[in-house]
Parts: C-alpha cells; sequence; structure tokens
DNA sequence: CCAACCCTACCACGGTCGTGTCAATGTTCC
DNA sequence: GGAACATTGACACGACCGTGGTAGGGTTGG
C-alpha cells in the first residue's frame, strides 16, 4: 500500500508537516495511522489536500471558515437557522407587502428557533 | 414613522450601541440613515436584531461566521467548490469501491476549479 | 548505533474578532 | 445655550487563527 509520512506529504502537497497536523486538528484531512503512530497519507488525503489548498487560495478562505461550512452541512437546525436568517435580508420582492413579509418572516424565525 | 435612535435600538434588542454599529460593518444588519446621518432603527431592523442575537448565542456562532454564510449564499462559485469539497469527506459509501469513489470526486474538482 | 524521521506539547508573533472606552465634532430639544 | 444624544476614528485588550519554531522523547532503517 502506497503511504507517505507527513513530511513526504508535505512536500507533495504544498503544506508545510505543521499546517497538516493544524488542518486535521481543523478536522478537515485526517490521515490514518501506522501502528507507532506515525501519521500516513494515500492518495485519497493527498488529493483533498490538494484541492483545499487550491479552494482557500482561490477564494481567501481560511480554514476556520471551512470548518464552519462543515457545521453548517452536518446540524441541520444550525443550516435552517442561519439560512432562514440570510434569507430575510435581501432586497425583499417588491410584489409582497413589506408587512407581510416581514410578518412571514419572523413566523419562520420563530418556529425554527422554538425546534 | 415610528423609528428608534441607537441607543434605544440596543436597550430593547440587547446588544450595545458600539455592537450596532459593528454589526452594521459586518454587512449584516444596517439602519436606514437620518437628514443628518444618525441611523434609524425600524420595526424590521430590531426584528432582524434579536433573532440574530438568539442564533448566534444559541449555536456559539460569531458574526464572521454569519458573514461566511453570507459570502457563501452570493458568491455560487464558492458555494460550489465548498459543498463539493467537503461532500467528498465523509463516510464513503461502502457499495462504491474506494478507487471509484475518490475519481468521481477527483473529476467534480476539476469541472469546478476550472470554471 | 546513529542520523533522520515521527510524535505531542509548548512559546512566539502578527492578524483579526468582539468589545469597551475615549476624543473630537455635529444634532436635537427644552 | 446647554444637556443629552449622535457620528467617526482611535487605542486597548483578551481570545482565537495561521504559522513557524523548539524541546523532549519514540521509531526507522542503513
Amino acid at each position: 500500500m502506497e503511504a507517505l509520512t507527513i513530511h513526504e506529504a508535505a512536500q507533495t502537497t504544498g503544506w508545510s508537516p505543521r499546517m497538516l497536523r493544524y488542518v486535521e486538528r481543523a478536522g478537515l484531512v485526517s490521515a490514518r495511522r501506522s501502528p507507532s503512530g506515525y501519521r500516513l497519507y494515500g492518495p485519497a488525503e493527498l488529493q483533498r489536500l490538494r484541492t483545499l489548498r487550491e479552494l482557500l487560495s482561490r477564494f481567501d478562505v481560511g480554514l476556520a471558515e471551512m470548518g464552519f461550512a462543515r457545521r453548517l452541512r452536518r446540524e441541520p437546525a444550525l443550516r435552517a437557522a442561519v439560512d432562514s436568517w440570510l434569507a430575510a435580508q435581501p432586497r425583499r420582492p417588491a410584489h409582497v407587502a413589506p408587512g407581510d413579509w416581514l410578518r412571514f418572516e419572523q413566523d419562520k424565525h420563530e418556529k425554527l428557533l422554538a425546534a
């Protein structure tokens, strides 16, 4: 089985060994461990590390923000609350009376936060 | 027209005036301005401030994280990249051969990042 | 056995977040 | 016109983020 040590994985992915450990602690890319506790990076992890790196630099996003995105996708209640809060913001549709729109969104919030 | 000054809005929403200005600069809740430049908070803004406060404390989320969620929803390319990266993570379905699953996700990433 | 690697656990340091306070200046209202 | 508010800008400060380093101790392989 082809598996790279943390230093080798760093070389081929553009991260530093230090950052690979940090990325793992951030819950984004974990490596399996050898019997003695060494991190072992397989092709899947290497690919994930490369695309992660590309994503972060292309959009100027941080690891913490990726962590929050991950949280959004595994906590449906959080996602629903955030989504509905944000949905109530933008240019409200002109064909809905402002009062009605507001009441609609308020109700939605009450229901969601009551859960 | 019923509109509160920043101090009054603070009282009834649980924020401090300082934080109301901060929230505005974070792009989350803006107040319209009086002719002389004073912020004027209407019922809609007050409601949004209250629900925002509830959301943040209930889920232990920060303003910056809400800002990122907002970014996710208004930058489809970012959202697609983040979503697809995260989608490739969890326990991969056992009925798909690991190699195939990996290649599938890699292809998806290449297509998305090439856009 | 020894060099070269790995582990965790710390210290450091500039940057941002969340918050308060203070200063200098303009507005409202009695 | 003076008290009580508003504005922006700055300084401060503890907490966390991203990153590097170092230290003390285990593992691997020639």
